[in-house]
DNA sequence: TAGATTGTTAATCGATTAACAATC
DNA sequence: TAGATTGTTAATCGATTAACAATC
């Protein structure tokens, strides 16, 4: 067991009130209740542990064990999960299997989501050969530059684009998602450009400070920041 | 504005009562009070917009610009800062430049850290080219890698050591975080060396759950879960 | 002065946790 | 049956927010 200082995530926006029915966190008209922000970035991460525990051969699992390996209170866990349903088996633990597919079901990320990258560079590169996103159903199914060097030459199985051909790819291949590998300097006018083609969620790997419309979700990557407060914590 | 949902850390361990001194967050005998763990995650956030707005010429920033970028409500922003002293005027805003100096006093994380990273592939590489580390005085003073290629090849400034040298660079460089980007396979093995060899951090940039003693803190990275709880938010 | 923005209060709500009965 | 672990309660604590006086 570490002391582990673990990232999760939290919008402080769209903040609501939450009554969830017990078993499939839908109301009676079927309408399905929002998650608080605290509970949808739990279970995101729970997710993420039974995804590799499941990886590991392991079939069950305890609270307990979730928790090592997240740093989230057992307590806690067991009381998320039990709000939405009765996933576990007393004196044994919860099926692996079953709880990823409650989990996937009620976050709503059965599907598959067409992510497009922009930046072909080492983390580019990084990014798109990356399980992570993979194994949740994320398919990279575009990559953007505009280095002639790069265009034209496969990352994993994706034929890098030129930049030009923007528009056209994201609305042929249904791009949901924009990943943002580029420099700083590049990556307002590429958030601009591809909000103005309909992706209404970023993920944002450069340092820049990015601007969107209201109903835009960007998420920031902040490595430093997180290396900042695991230290802060280290250094008693 | 953007209906940004952004990371922020968070660790359940080590929580404690704080009774922090309101101008330097010392108590009586100079011995530096425990932030809450959130309050010293959205510092560390907010330093992270501090400072990216000072590159870009920001001299004065108010809490409701820091709040745009971050999604903390503005308030809480001016509640965390104004607890810790009062480091804004009325009627203008925060000096940025006196902000940042401020936020790493509270840190403590005024000083220059020695960072070995594991794994001199794509990732490794673009995290090693990454100024996101070296603004808060990180320093990426090891490269290693197992593959014959890469060894004694330059990463930015940084010369690729073979694995094998790992204890003697360790002590000599006074190495106290280990920034791991290997394959997950090689993950265990790696952390369990570095603990060995005394680092007590440990950056996991890999998909593996790691085990390791309760003294030594890990942190996670997680596109794949943030991304997922992202999503929840933005398919309304 | 007028406008802007901080610092602070007060009230509410959600997160956290220990403890334990239920039950596999 | 004995051990383990979930589901749930109850109590506490911190986070969040609106509102506004202070003051630049």
């Amino acid at each position: 067991m570490s002391t582990a200082i673990s990232a999760y995530l939290r919008g402080y926006a769209e903040r609501r009130a939450v009554a969830v029915d017990t078993r499939f966190g839908r109301d009676q008209l079927g309408v399905t209740d929002r998650l608080t922000v605290g509970v949808a970035a739990r279970l995101s991460r729970y997710l993420q542990v039974l995804t590799q525990a499941k990886k590991m051969g392991k079939e069950r699992i305890s609270s307990q064990e979730i928790s090592e390996y997240t740093n989230v209170n057992a307590t806690q866990i067991r009381r998320d999960l039990s709000s939405l349903g009765k996933f576990g088996k007393r004196g044994v633990g919860y099926a692996t299997d079953l709880l990823i597919a409650e989990i996937r079901k009620i976050l709503r990320t059965q599907g598959q989501y067409n992510i497009a990258l922009f930046g072909a560079g080492r983390l580019g590169q990084a990014v798109a050969s990356s399980g992570a996103f993979a194994d949740h159903g994320f398919n990279v199914e575009a990559v953007f530059d505009i280095d002639p060097a790069k265009i034209g030459r496969p990352i994993r199985q994706t034929v890098v684009s030129d930049y030009s051909e923007l528009e056209q790819v994201i609305r042929n291949r249904a791009i949901t998602i924009g990943v943002l590998a580029v420099p700083a300097a590049a990556a307002q006018q590429v958030a601009d450009d591809v909000v103005a083609n309909g992706v209404r969620i970023i993920f944002n790997y450069s340092e820049a400070l990015l601007n969107a419309p209201p109903d835009v979700t960007i998420h920031n990557s902040n490595p430093a920041a997180e290396l900042l407060h695991a230290l802060y914590f280290s250094l008693a």
